[in-house]
DNA sequence: GTGAAAGCGCTAACAT
DNA sequence: ATGTTAGCGCTTTCAC
């Protein structure tokens, strides 16, 4: 009962095949792998023949035993959110010119699914972790931080554990309100995601966008109106039905998030509505989603490419230096205005030229 | 110059200390970690509880060395598609049971990332491979395949080396000419994404719906109009463009994929037109833009959780067997209908009731 | 500058 | 059923 084919893969080319090959010992291979000091010009080079000669890779899990395994784990909250793969970019563009190769988690929600996955990225034996707006608990971040290298993007709060990249969430909010103050909007509600655990609480964006509202809405001397619910579209939809239904409508709603606004747009052709003209919705992240032209919706742009690029770098920066003093990044966001804020009170000012 | 906080990690615990601790082999701990024959339920019993009381957990890395890690890759071309999460889901769910883990390469176009991830995906002694949609060519599929067990999701075409889960992309194609046909069009389109390559041509997603789209147009007695740009969103909006210029209007469309429609949506857009009072239109994948209420996308629905599903059952068959028979799964695809699509011609009836 | 040898944490073959 | 031993492929002392 020999199979068809042959099931044994050919066996793989190890460090000692390039030895032998190139006449010289192990450690001499091993060195020039890691560009490591002791090794002549004259056998880098021999070295260099015999691994492409070969076709040589080394095997990651194999260095990882002693040394590194030049790779980077990155956990998403959720994969569908389009605002993380612009993180994401920031993260392989810094990390391209390097050795070190990335690897995403599957999306988690919850402590339990997160926990689940920093340990399986900790097991591999990854070099060092970026966690993107984790909803862990500080301590089991400083857990993890206290195992591995590890970089968290989008969460506010500073830990001596671990470094940190976030966005200006309150200024970014404080965006939405200037600009619908400005065009002459005065009942301006907020739809916010309603955080559970108070300890956490302040440290996550969301918490930062509504307090950023409701500090800019006393600034203009307004008075703030929030609805929570949570980010999702479900969410906006929820919130919007409830702000529609009051008897003193809002004339300008400002979401926490892109997909939030998907939601409210939902709730409003539901009800027969349209932006700008019955409401001016802004939101925040701008997404693909907000760029859709039957969509074209005002929203907070946060530096994503960005809060990647130096979360890889403080990475690498940490990797190379655990020892070193933790880092507060923090970027500030831009206001991209589109077509789904306008004055308030227009003639039904359709979106159709 | 000693660091203020302590820059060396706590020894992790290692199997050593879990024989020790529970007076047994260590290859005593390594038979229950694997549920492997050969150990008394007492025996068990001692060893989980000092796995239990010691925290330990087996690093994968080193498992790697001589047996599994206990992990799985997964390629997706573009994490932006808001179709590939779907897969993921289904993978992930199948796989939640077991003790494998998950993780994604970062999106790759093109070959060259295709490789570069594949080889990296290798290169940490993963278990098994799922590459979706991928465009090396069939011969680098296969080196893939001989190297570690593969399953290839969305691309047609068997072969011997691996697994291959497929929708029907000929019969959704057909689904969307059906449903037009039946509203009353007769002048519909449909923009494809390009393949530069012709051998590898037939076996993609796009040739294979154009080619349904052609096929079915036939049947119907109609002539076919085909637009090739990519699928992208700027491939919509061009291939859109052209065929607004037409002396003879198309009054449908069907886009290869939402995305394609939502470029399409951009240029009826600047054209002061709407759907589906002037154009109807369709698309493919049925993903979270199609649902969105002012995109409301009559879209084909791929059902990518059983993609997923099937893929990553047919992968762990694969790996407990590497001699077994290759398999092919195709699967059935169903159509949304939503407000995008209408008979032609008529008074332009907007969208709002 | 170079290489021999030990060992990372685990599993597999082979005793007993 | 249990333990002993020899590696897996690599990096790292530590000799020379």
């Amino acid at each position: 009962m020999t199979p068809p084919t042959q099931p044994t893969p050919p066996r793989r080319v190890t460090i000692v095949d390039v030895a032998r090959h190139a006449q010289v010992s192990t450690t001499a291979v091993s060195k020039v792998l890691r560009n490591a000091y002791g090794a002549s010009p004259e056998m880098r080079a021999r070295v260099r023949r015999a691994i492409e000669e070969l076709g040589y890779r080394p095997l990651a899990a194999a260095r990882g035993l002693r040394g590194r395994t030049y790779t980077v784990g990155v956990m998403l909250p959720d994969i569908r959110n389009p605002f993380f793969p612009e993180i994401l970019d920031g993260i392989t563009g810094r990390l391209a010119d390097t050795d070190y190769q990335v690897f995403l988690g599957p999306g988690c929600n919850g402590e339990k699914e997160e926990a689940r996955v920093t340990e399986a990225m900790i097991d591999r034996g990854m070099d060092g972790l970026v966690l993107v707006a984790p909803v862990s608990s500080r301590t089991r971040l400083e857990a993890v931080a206290a195992t591995v290298p590890t970089v968290v993007v989008g969460r506010h709060g500073h830990s001596a554990a671990y470094d940190t990249v976030v966005d200006d969430d309150v200024a970014g909010a404080a965006l939405v309100v200037g600009h619908l103050v400005e065009l002459g909007h005065r009942r301006i509600a907020h739809i916010e995601h309603r955080e559970t655990d108070p300890t956490r609480a302040a440290e996550m964006p969301n918490a930062q966008r509504a307090d950023g509202y409701r500090r800019a809405m006393r600034a203009h001397g307004l008075v703030d109106d929030v609805v929570s619910t949570s980010y999702t579209q479900r969410g906006g939809y929820e919130g919007a039905r409830e702000l529609l239904a009051r008897p003193q409508r809002p004339t300008a709603v400002f979401a926490g998030a892109d997909i939030v606004a998907m939601g409210v747009l939902e709730a409003l052709s539901e009800a027969g509505l349209t932006t700008p003209g019955d409401l001016s919705l802004a939101a925040y992240d701008n997404t693909a989603l907000a760029a859709l032209a039957p969509v074209s919706l005002t929203s907070v742009d946060q530096a994503g490419r960005q809060l990647g690029d130096n979360a890889a770098r403080l990475l690498l920066d940490r990797i190379e230096d655990r020892g070193k003093p933790s880092a507060q990044v923090k970027l500030s966001p831009t206001l991209v205005v589109r077509r789904s804020t306008a004055a308030p009170g227009q003639l039904r000012l359709q979106r159709r030229p």
